[in-house]
DNA sequence: ATACGTGCAAAGTATTTGCAAACGG
DNA sequence: CCGTTTGCAAATACTTTGCACGTAT
């Protein structure tokens, strides 16, 4: 049925549907992170995000943007990911089919996204024999990328 | 072989030699952060690694417990693990075998570990068909507790 | 004796908060 | 019009760095 075109419904409009849906009002810098949001395929910063928004020529506070990521991540639109570089980072919450890990290069801090349907597997088989109720997961390996692992032979 | 009792050759003296065989002196804050992370099962922030210490009437500069997790973190004797709080925890890095991942609550904060051979087993497998040269992972559940779960309804 | 290790204080970043103005419904 | 959303600036939180002193070898 419509999962099969899963795409059509773009995350945008979920998104929108269901800050509308939640009684938030409509407001331009809103829109303007769930746009970049949506055509991005993986995290930003904030940093990156205020960053992008600006060279579009729509500026947007700093503070605009954390409390908008704030809100989405609460209301389970984005997912707020830590690769271990002491930033957070930002990405669309796709729904179960459509998710992807981080392959973080220790050396140069390139990100990498990558997904495997066994791995997706295994974890949530685990999560129900867990006494928490999990809701979300995130896996990040940690390694070197073809470029740095070069360099240091 | 030895692999069944590991457990004998404690974190801590494998830490202190390879230190040593890298050419460290030895240190009492360095000791200290050593010996208290040795005692911890699960990831402290760099904030309770200095309270304890400092409870312990062992007070250590906060700046000289980040210095050393880094080197620790460095010489892969510690693992840092960003659960998504804005902080960065830090625990023993232990050999494959005794390995742990971590549940987040993402009302109340509380942290608790878990283990699961099948899931490691998917991470290697993945692993092995990446790019990267892959040398450690960490994966976050989040969700909510017993207790928050029973809270929210 | 000579570096390395440590602690303090100051500096940096990332993120959050308070408040007044702009704006959507 | 009224209350949410926004932007700025200030505040806070975590982490890193500079420098003088202590300490292991």
């Amino acid at each position: 049925m419509a999962g099969t075109r899963a795409t059509r419904t773009s995350w945008r409009e979920h998104t929108l549907a269901t800050l509308a849906d939640a009684g938030y009002r409509r407001g331009g810098a809103r829109n303007a992170v769930v746009e970049l949001l949506d055509r991005e395929d993986c995290a930003l910063t904030a940093q990156e995000i205020d960053d992008r928004l600006r060279a579009d020529g729509r500026g947007v506070g700093r503070a605009s943007v954390y409390r908008i990521l704030e809100l989405l991540t609460e209301l389970r639109l984005v997912q707020r990911i830590d690769v271990g570089q002491g930033v957070a980072r930002y990405e669309r919450h796709l729904p179960d089919g459509d998710h992807h890990h981080h392959l973080v290069c220790d050396s140069c801090g390139q990100i990498e996204p990558f997904e495997d349907p066994a791995l997706e597997q295994a974890i949530e088989r685990v999560s129900r024999t867990l006494s928490f109720a999990v809701d979300d997961h995130d896996v990040v390996l940690h390694g070197a990328c073809s470029d740095c692992r070069d360099a240091a032979a």
